[in-house]
DNA sequence: ATAAAACCAGGTAGTTCTACCTGATTTAAA
DNA sequence: TTTAAATCAGGTAGAACTACCTGGTTTTAT
């Protein structure tokens, strides 16, 4: 049976991890590198000239976050599997990455040469690649919490939420979005409750796992 | 003139990393790539059996923090320049590993070809070399700052600021280390002047950029 | 051995946050 | 189109944090 050809593409912000997953897939001639990108919307235009299999994404692109960048692709070429290759070994961006869509997580820092490979083709395959390293973890977690549906912010949310990430007062938020410092105060506590905080050091750090500030 | 070879060793506990920069810096004859780590005492072995003039260093090695390994590389080899290459794009981070005596910072993110080659000529050479995109800033805030020593926090403030950042309040604080609440916000107010923070949120962003918490 | 820093903890006061409640208007979804 | 969710904003109250002050004891460093 002779193995199709998988077209992929890379991108990544970091010109040594190109060089680096380049190299260690030239060996592989059923893979075929499509196009190397370094920003988001990069990616989009190459995806527009170029029929891809697999894309290799990095979540934390400078223009585009994963998950937006996820939606768009799938809805743009729903044909095209994405696998995230990324630095962030955190549980919920593998379970949020996975939720919108993509068919496979790897961390940066195991990705050796017999997993990026295995996971390409599983990927390619339509089958869903999970990081080696926490599958048990994931799948457990996914039992007990029966698919916890991560908490979805609403654009007020997230926006509110950036700003006390970045020091602000409920009172200079006010100010800045043109509210009253109540309403601030009220998207405050139902993103606590969403994001289980005590108090607003769980809202950053919920902030920080969720990507929505760095 | 003719260029001496210069012998570097790769510690990254990124693979893709190493073979990229790896094949990044093997057409370059005066460059001898004389070993590859992947943790920090991998590399302190290998520096042992094997002379070496520039490291490149990620800075978050599983086992070693990159300002022991610093320290630890220049008081044993103090020949060994080090240039650290890291994700970490912080203007601390560089201050800090500059002071520790590393010879240069590169940000992973701007580590092409060029810059790299450069940065371990000068490096080998005894200069300085900054990441360019952020030498500006680094020369303006070390003149208006004259070697703002990063701040040096006690014991206590170390231990209290990780309380903090695990969504405990003072007095639950107090309680757990035998302290009046009165106590622990004294710690805390010294914190917040020492990293100069503005309220609790700029003390969790502190905390992760010093990797006291992750 | 002496100076400096860290540690502990009290007073007072003002600000910000946390936690409930209520309800009107606008927007999104089944 | 009708239901649900989001957005806005008011009341009230207490907890937590921020910001000064003071001064004594212990540790660390020169």
């Amino acid at each position: 049976m002779p193995e199709s050809i998988i077209k992929i593409a890379i991108a990544d912000d970091h010109p040594l991890v190109i060089t680096g997953l380049k190299n260690t897939l030239k060996p592989f001639k059923h893979i075929d590198i499509a196009g190397l990108f370094t920003t988001g919307s990069d990616l989009l235009n190459g995806l527009a000239r170029q029929e891809t299999d697999v894309v290799l994404l990095d979540i934390h692109l400078p223009d585009n976050n994963g998950s937006d960048l996820t939606r768009k692709i799938r809805s743009l070429y729903p044909e095209t599997k994405i696998l995230i290759v990324t630095s962030l070994q955190s549980m919920e961006h593998v379970k949020a990455m996975i939720q919108y869509g993509c068919m496979g997580y790897l961390f940066k820092s195991s990705a050796n040469e017999q997993t990026l490979i295995e996971a390409i083709e599983q990927v390619h395959k339509g089958n869903l690649f999970i990081e080696p390293t926490i599958q048990q973890t994931y799948m457990r977690s996914l039992l007990k919490l029966k698919v916890k549906t991560e908490p979805k912010l609403t654009r007020r949310e997230k926006e509110i939420l950036k700003l006390i990430a970045e020091e602000y007062t409920n009172q200079e938020i006010a100010d800045q979005l043109c509210l009253s410092q109540r309403t601030v105060e009220g998207h405050r506590l139902s993103l606590m409750q969403k994001l289980e905080a005590k108090n607003t050091v769980g809202l950053i750090k919920a902030a920080l796992q969720m990507g929505i500030i760095i």
